[in-house]
RNA sequence: GCGGACGUGGCGGAGUUGGCAGACGCGCCAGGUUUAGGUCCUGGUACCCGAAAGGGUGUGUGGGUUCGAAUCCCACCGUCCGCACCA
């Protein structure tokens, strides 16, 4: 068969020796290498009058699994850009790493006892060769690993670069921890119980310090996952409670843990999200992550002191008239009494409409308020968050103690109840059933009072179809608009100052008010409350960076410089630290532990030799893509993490792609979406703080940000519900069949255990690199989410082959350009398709500007003269930055000597773009009836002269007298009637 | 429930500021090359009427603004994503 084709047609074989040929040749030439402006990858000369680029991806986990033609889609992308950008004189920095901590190849190390570093670098070399077959063109040099103990090394130095620094809350910024400490000792600052600094013991003064840093280890709840046996971040666990890995059940609980005050930077997360080029709605995610709330503190008098509350309406007090506590909010035990009170209603004594049927059918009431506590916390911990979740039923007990509200002086029953969480704000509310669902739903239930505070406007009576009246028993839900205040004023009492919201109008107007009249009384003040939690930093696992912190009598000491990297040890087993899933009271065992002449340690950290006990707990596998992007820039520095002028050259102050000046930041950093609370969120986190302390230069790590949409594909399961071969169904009127047997048809994900996976080496056997990169760029704009359909590849095969055969005899393997001069036509085509491919690829269009590629080729395939010199070139250069081995080939084969890569962009002639003559479309009442065709400068006379000459134009018109002509010059003319 | 994004041919998708809807590719139809199939080449392809010229209808649905709307506004329907008792 091969023997029939032409000698030199463009097959998937020769493809494949091109390719090959100039992957080659650009590794051996460095052809991607970009120069830094000092240290060892200095080339000033190379860098001087350019402006900087760097672009990056989001880089992979080195997956065993292998790649399919998904994971490259964001790869080719920001190749296409960064070769784009290269052609228009830009220096650019692209470059690929790998985040190559994590639990699979933990778990594979488990399993086969293998290493997991012995796995993880044979997973990173088949990666790279796997991505290097596409022809990324990256720097090579630059290439890092998170597991590399040289990029390691500079993680720990990091984290102790966080670990000796305290958050001061009047800079909003972090600083050094010593000058904390110098404040402390002149006395500057008073130390929290107001004795001398000197006065203290070294394990007191130890315990102030260590309670300021920025990353400090507390006995705090957290999320115990036994079946992965570690502790993970909020931000790993599932809205289900379960882990993101795994899905294994996750777990309330208190132990003594690792904690990044990500929470002092909130404000700064948040407001600096201004700062950058980011698509909205993973702006949005991240407002809502951080969650922001500005309200009051709020303080309730009670036998046990002040219960503080958090509301965002404390303009609503007066209607509080119950208090609830999460149920592990730690004021409980002191708060509850050996009996009832007397008259307590035996609704308030049960958990639930569960335990009144209960009781109806003769169980027993709790006898006490102590025996109503503990069951009900013991219900609680037993249910798990899916079934607290899916429970909307308000469930709660009394715990037989009451206290004041300050407004008013009235005393208020306390409960517990699970709908108030411990996590956020105080762990306990004043309870406004008037004003708020969630109290509604729980004093109806308890049969506690409501009391109206606002009055709710006519349409809201109206819309529930009752009568307006203030008696809230008529009232089907709480009223959560804005109305006029009623009964919101106390007299001077007991102490107290009289506080009126009655002649408020607004909220915004009763709450400064109250916020005010609170702060006089000393009973709160306004405040501010985030739903961001500070970030778990600790997992006991074995891959990953162990700290770099060892233990003394007095707490934790961070390794001095000089003792960096604190390396893995090995070890003869990483066997499973893992529980039974569902065995909540487990307790975690972290692997280093185990190696007991590791864990023990003799260093100097200043007061002479001694022996310290290391932490054993690893970092979580975020730390490493916290800051990666930075040693991208200096991969081999030894002395520092990066070096500050070529920090400050890559990412300092910059200008976007708008000509504004930015904050400073990765030019574009494409990813996905996946990661818009997690990575991206710590990153940010971490790049403040070294921004804080003076190691980098701006406050973001990445200015423009944009996310990739997904190759999907489609899978198929017969009738048992079992995935069969995608690539063998077939299709017949809309029903799909497998082996005979209809089957049906999922659209999502592509993947080994859905049977659909297609691999890049398949397109590169089938097809060729150049047109895989092709298709994957074709099929639409990068943001965008499509199928997968190896049937549409070969469209982008035969463009190839047509362009190849423009220029290159199928025959002979001659070239057939010729350097006579081109039709004055595809002189303009050209020119059209040059500034088109221009405007497409600046904006990350590739797909367009390949349509239009396509659009001159088929055009110069038309015509019957051989190719132009001047069409071939220009054709060629923009070919070669989306498929980059073909135009290489062609462009050596026009008898160029240097790589197409280093071309600058082709020039367009201005002249050419616009036309002497135009054709214009002709309206009649907006329908178009005709086409007229006049000098691209015509008066708006004379267009409405030859629109209204058309001879269907004048039929429609039908003798009638246009009422208006209406003439956008070089767009269209409206004759309206 | 709250928040966000998006609805265009058989399919993936084009469509600067409102100004010729459907670029480009797949698929499909017809023709050519070929002993045949495939490859390759040429032409056609939103839907309806019409031999054609041309006409009518069309960008999820219904309204509105406008000389003119896929594009702007309102309501609704649908799909996808995020959050989810956050006081």
């Amino acid at each position: 068969m091969a023997d029939e084709l032409p000698p030199f047609r463009y097959t998937p074989q020769l493809a494949a020796e091109i390719e090959h040929r100039w992957q080659d040749r650009w590794e051996a030439d460095g052809t991607y290498e970009a120069p830094n402006p000092a240290g060892p990858l200095a080339d000033p000369e190379g860098v001087a009058g350019r402006p900087r680029r760097y672009v990056l991806d989001m880089f992979p986990y080195p997956s065993g699994a292998g790649l399919h033609v998904g994971h490259p889609f964001g790869f080719i992308s920001t190749d296409v850009y960064a070769r784009y950008r290269r052609t228009k004189g830009d220096n650019v920095l692209h470059a690929m790493g790998y985040d190559s901590f994590g639990l699979p190849a933990e778990q594979f190390a488990v399993r086969t006892g293998a290493h997991p570093r012995t796995t993880t670098e044979a997973n990173i070399a088949t990666m790279r060769r796997q991505l290097r077959r596409i022809g990324l063109g990256h720097d090579a040099r630059r290439s890092v690993a998170t597991t590399d103990v040289a990029f390691y090394r500079w993680t720990q130095w990091i984290f102790t670069q966080i670990f000796e620094s305290w958050f001061d809350p009047e800079a909003n910024a972090a600083r050094p921890i010593t000058e904390l400490v110098a404040s402390l000792e002149s006395g500057d600052r008073p130390t929290p119980d107001g004795r001398a600094w000197g006065e203290l013991s070294e394990g007191e003064r130890r315990a102030i310090i260590d309670d300021h840093r920025l990353v400090y280890s507390a006995e705090m709840p957290v999320n115990w996952c036994p079946g992965l046996g570690t502790v993970l971040a909020n931000e790993e666990v599932t809205a289900e409670g379960r882990s993101d890995i795994g899905n294994y059940p996750v777990f309330r609980r208190n132990m003594r843990q690792w904690v990044m005050r990500i929470t002092s930077y909130a404000d700064r997360l948040l407001d600096d999200l201004d700062l950058l080029d980011w698509p909205e709605p993973i702006k949005v995610m991240q407002r809502n992550w951080i969650g922001r709330s500005t309200g009051a503190r709020v303080r309730f008098a009670g036998e046990a002191g002040d219960i503080e509350v958090f509301t965002t309406r404390p303009d609503t007090l007066f209607g509080a008239t119950f208090m609830v506590l999460a149920p592990e909010h730690p004021m409980v035990d002191a708060l509850v009494p050996g009996a009832w009170p007397e008259g307590t209603p035996q609704r308030w004594k049960l958990a639930s409409q569960d335990d009144v049927a209960a009781v109806a059918g003769g169980a027993a009431v709790p006898a006490t308020p102590g025996e109503a506590v503990d069951a009900y916390r013991a219900a609680a911990a037993a249910k798990s968050d899916r079934e607290r979740q899916e429970d909307r039923q308000k469930s709660g007990v009394f715990i037989g103690a009451t206290a004041t509200n300050p407004v008013n002086g009235r005393q208020v029953p306390v409960f517990i109840a699970d709908y108030v969480l411990m996590g956020y704000g105080t762990g306990a509310i004043m309870a406004v059933p008037a004003g708020d669902e969630r109290d509604f739903d729980f004093a109806r239930d308890y049969g506690l009072p409501i009391t109206a505070i606002q009055q709710p406007p006519a349409e809201w009576y109206e819309a529930h179809g009752i009568e307006p009246t203030l008696d809230t028993t008529a009232w089907p839900e709480a009223f959560v608009g804005e109305g006029d205040y009623v009964g919101s004023a106390a007299d001077e009492a007991d102490g107290r100052s009289a506080i009126d919201l009655n002649g408020q109008r607004t909220i915004a107007g009763a709450v400064e008010l109250i916020n005010a009249w609170l702060e006089s009384q000393g009973r709160g003040e306004a405040a501010i409350t985030y739903r961001l939690r500070d970030w778990l930093f600790s997992r006991q696992r074995y891959w990953g960076e162990p700290f770099p912190i060892v233990w003394d009598e007095h707490g934790p000491r961070s390794v001095p410089d000089a003792d960096l990297p604190v390396e893995l040890p090995e070890v003869d087993d990483y066997s499973p630290q893992a529980h039974d899933p569902d065995d909540a009271d487990s307790n975690p065992v972290p692997p280093l532990g185990r190696v007991e002449d590791w864990a023990e340690v003799e260093l100097d950290l200043g007061d002479g030799p001694r022996t310290y006990r290391r932490e054993l707990n690893v970092m979580p596998q975020w730390a490493g893509s916290c800051w990666y992007e930075l040693r991208y820039l200096d991969p081999t520095n030894e002395d520092r993490f990066v070096d500050p002028d070529v920090e400050r050259y890559w990412m300092g102050p910059g200008v976007d792609r708008n000509g504004r000046e930015t904050a400073g930041g990765v030019d574009l950093y494409v990813g996905g979406v996946e990661h818009a609370v997690l990575h991206l969120l710590y990153a940010r986190f971490w790049h403040k703080v070294l921004f804080d302390l003076g190691h980098v230069s701006g406050p973001e790590p990445f200015h423009r940000l944009v996310n990739q949409g997904y190759i999907q594909a489609y899978a198929f399961t017969d009738a048992r519900g079992q995935y069969v071969e995608a690539d063998q169904v077939t299709e017949v009127d809309g029903q799909y069949f497998f082996d005979g047997q209809p089957v049906n048809r999922e659209y999502g994900k592509m993947g080994k255990s859905l049977k659909n996976m297609v691999t890049p080496d398949e397109m590169y056997e089938a097809f060729g690199a150049d047109t895989f990169r092709l298709y994957e760029m074709s099929g639409g704009p990068l943001e965008a989410s499509r199928p997968w359909s190896t049937r549409d590849v070969v469209g982008m095969q035969r463009f190839l082959q047509r362009l190849w055969r423009n220029f290159v005899d199928e025959d002979t393997g001659e070239l057939v350009v010729v350097d006579e001069p081109a039709a004055d036509e595809t002189r303009r085509l050209v020119a059209r398709t040059v500034a088109g491919v221009d405007a497409d690829l600046d904006s990350l269009q590739a797909n367009t500007a390949i349509a239009k590629l396509i659009e001159l080729n088929n055009h110069v395939t038309k015509s019957d003269a051989p190719v132009s010199r001047e069409v071939a070139e220009p054709m060629v250069q923009l070919l070669a930055i989306v498929a980059p081995h073909i135009g290489e080939e062609l462009w050596a084969r026009l008898g160029h000597d240097s790589s197409v890569v280093w071309a600058p962009f082709p020039a367009v002639d201005e002249a050419l773009l616009t036309d002497d003559t135009i054709e214009l479309p002709v309206q009649v009442n907006g329908k178009v009836r005709g086409h007229i065709t006049v000098a691209a400068d015509a008066d708006q006379a004379a267009m409405t002269a030859a629109a209204l000459d058309v001879e269907n134009v004048a039929a429609h018109l039908d003798g009638a007298e246009p009422r208006k002509v209406i003439v956008v010059p070089g767009r269209m003319v409206n004759i309206v009637l």
